[in-house]
DNA sequence: TGAATAGTGTCTTTCAGACAATATGCC
DNA sequence: GGCATATTGTCTGAAAGACACTATTCA
């Protein structure tokens, strides 16, 4: 084998290497369960199979803006929370040629999603998580990470307010939890921690025209402290 | 802009593209500090720096096995813990062309850095994580968030134990913790924890030729559940 | 006044943290 | 017996979990 360190060095582009994707999981939460979009494929390998939104890394754009720009062009949503998950580089998962995959997640809240206008109504679709198609490429796998990964972060920092408007009640954020998780929870024992976590700011507002009695409306604390993970 | 996804179909090779390498931060405590095995670079760029070991993904190898081989390679271990870190991915950091890395940390105990005999001393040396030399590249980086990750890790999971060997002390288990979070820990609280959570096996083994009072032996308990990450 | 959701407190259990004396093997 | 380290339990405060009733708005 020659010696790849001091081939890159004498000519850089005629040693075949990996193509670098990123892909995508965009969750939201609509009708009280939680989705994802997932794209219907329009060209081979896997045409018309479903998959995970996502595209080839460009030459000048990092991976993180790659992810921003894909999210924008595939899922016309723009400035949500989106955080890198994991590598995924088995030799064959691509039949075309050797293609590395950056997953990235995005949370995205019913507001950004009404921007969503651009995104062709025919090849992308919201699923529920539990209810996704068969998934082409390793996707399924990503699609396993990600949901793992969500769910674990729930806990221990602020992720659920990415899936959540401006400003939204104490009913609102529990919902987000109870939808991810998958369980009922306590709601006193909700409002306890989630007051004592001290993200949350009241906002003074109720919500209005509800058939009930109103409910306050809070927002989030920003540049808070995310907890590592 | 061409369309690369119709482009990748038609002729792979003549599309220009990301170079991908593994990075790796191999861990180890000797002397009673946590240490990191860095290399000093052989040739440009950056020849005559110190940097994390690592080394270019081939076309037929996954990123896990291409850890694996520049592990062996470069540090002269085997079958240590292994896990993937992040991918980093900025266009300019490298500054022969653009390649991204998808950085590993590793963690050996001293029976398997014995391993390391084929290793040239002369250009890979252990460093304790406090002194650590100007790093080339975006190595700080990457090395700044394997510790982070590291410390956050050893709360919630048993990765401390990939830094011992097979049959230890409670006290080279607390050292290991005291080492790696930076802090004294008091001895029966640090008991009375670890044992609630399940992981260890007592060998009914003790040490032996202590000038003092023997200590039982455990071991860890394999095929457990790793909490997630 | 009935429907629908908002909002609130106590008790119990569990876990984390502070804290010191006795036990054992070797010399 | 002296040295060096191993081993062990109690108390306290904080947080998590079980559990049910009153308050408010609108129709």
């Amino acid at each position: 084998m020659v010696n790849m360190e001091n081939q890159i060095t004498d000519d850089i582009r005629e040693y075949e290497h990996p193509f670098v994707a990123v892909d995508l999981l965009l969750f939201t939460i609509s009708e009280g369960k939680l989705k994802v979009l997932l794209v219907k494929r329009g060209v081979e390998p896997f045409k018309g199979g479903w998959a995970l939104p996502g595209g080839f890394v460009r030459m000048n754009e990092s991976i993180d803006d790659a992810s921003k720009r894909e999210l924008k062009e595939e899922c016309g949503v723009e400035g949500v929370y989106l955080e890198q998950l994991y590598t995924f580089g088995e030799p064959n998962r691509d039949p075309r040629t050797r293609v590395i995959s950056v997953a990235y997640y995005a949370l995205a809240n019913s507001e950004k999603w009404n921007l969503r206008a651009e995104t062709d109504a025919e090849e992308a679709k919201l699923f529920e998580v539990g209810e996704i198609p068969h998934l082409s490429f390793d996707h399924q796998e990503i699609f396993d990470y990600g949901i793992k990964r969500l769910r674990s972060k729930l806990s221990y920092s602020n992720i659920a307010f990415g899936l959540l408007p401006d400003e939204f009640t104490l009913t609102n954020l529990q919902q987000v939890y109870e939808v991810i998780l998958g369980k009922k929870m306590d709601k006193r024992n909700f409002r306890k921690w989630i007051s004592n976590i001290g993200l949350l700011l009241p906002t003074g507002k109720m919500t209005k025209n509800t058939a009930h009695r109103p409910a306050k409306l809070y927002k989030f604390k920003k540049n808070q402290v995310v907890f590592f993970g």
